[in-house]
DNA sequence: GTCTATACGATGATAGAC
DNA sequence: GTCTATCATCGTATAGAC
């Protein structure tokens, strides 16, 4: 088998694994029978457990990352060029739109929403700080191009409000197929796509919102 | 010992484990040593882990819920004995500050806090739908208190709001003191009271947003 | 009724031979 | 890279002391 495939097959089933059950609810004899390979084949190549999580967090968290940034300097230099401020709803947009597409690019990707949402709820997880570190600068990013849209509010309150707005996003990202949702609260149809523009239109107006 | 005395015990050391470690993260003998009871004693009073888990989060839950209800139902019925239809951040307040001034009752609310926020992120968690099912009723008094106050906003789409207001919510109180908050956005002082008032504004602003 | 000491079967982690 | 023997720890059950 070549190595490479051995590594992808082993960080597909971890992933997989620790968002249904969490870290400490999957053992690694569950991560390798799942991905037919050896037990000791972990260890081999990652080291430990622990440094298997971080891996499959890298894994999917640097690209998306790097989609977020390139997007949300698109927004901003457009509008320095112009010698406008940037656009609210579009800036977030920058932000919001990678990860949603990103979670409709297979079920990998869901499994990694879950394991995020996971890993932000755990105090002590070594995958919380993994993701706040990596995300740290693209918020820095949001938050700057978001002081630029919104000179007549305070830095601090942006800073807050990009909190909620992230809460926001994590939880429907994280809960939409998971709700106990009556049927007449369901969105005719491509109803991810509307439930998008829903937040969108939320987030937007709170952020603007007069102090 | 008093009977009473021993179940607390075995519910405030419980509480604190499953909200640092996690339920799978936990064993009876760590809840046991910390609780200084006798390992059995979990099983005669609760019959079980799963039931114990259940039996910390109804402790809390219960009387909490019982607030929001009480206090939304105040702020309806008042508006309808005016003959007008209820104010928008005087329902949310309404729903949320128990949940704030409960999160500042006690060391023990906060890691109550910790556990729902893992409880929700646990696709599988027994947990996750104890609460769900205590907190569904509230959810849906506080829906038709919006539905009220908000006539010209299609029902669907304040249902989605109020999922984004939660996420937001149940993020801020989660993160509030683990964030790594540079000094120069942190309120100058009485700093809780003051991101309660931000917060508010925000899923105000965000619920009222026009489609 | 309440608590304790102890045991059981299952399962996970790990080290060392190959 | 793989296999296996070994050990720790888990949740739970039970018998009996107070």
């Amino acid at each position: 088998m070549e190595p490479k495939e051995t590594k992808n097959r082993i960080l597909d089933a971890a992933e997989h694994l620790f968002a249904e059950k969490g870290y400490h609810g999957t053992s690694l004899r569950m991560i390798t029978t799942e991905a037919t390979v050896n037990l000791a084949a972990v260890n081999y190549h990652f080291g430990s457990k622990e440094s298997l999580i971080e891996a499959v967090i890298e894994r999917r968290l640097l690209p998306l990352n790097q989609l977020r940034t390139k997007q949300l300097k698109a927004v901003r230099d457009e509008a320095r060029r112009n010698d406008r401020a940037p656009d609210v709803r579009q800036t977030l947009a920058a932000f919001i739109e990678p990860t949603l597409s990103f979670r409709n690019s297979g079920p990998g990707a869901q499994d990694f929403i879950a394991l995020v949402a996971r890993a932000l709820a755990d105090p002590n997880d070594t995958a919380r700080s993994v993701f706040i570190n990596r995300i740290k600068p693209v918020l820095d990013l949001l938050h700057q191009c978001l002081a630029e849209a919104l000179p007549q509010i305070d830095p601090q309150t942006i800073f807050w409000r990009l909190h909620f707005m992230i809460g926001s996003l994590t939880h429907i990202m994280h809960n939409l197929d998971k709700l106990p949702i009556p049927t007449e609260m369901m969105p005719t149809d491509n109803s991810f796509q509307e439930i998008t523009e829903m937040l969108l239109t939320f987030i937007t107006t709170g952020m603007e919102a007069p102090q």
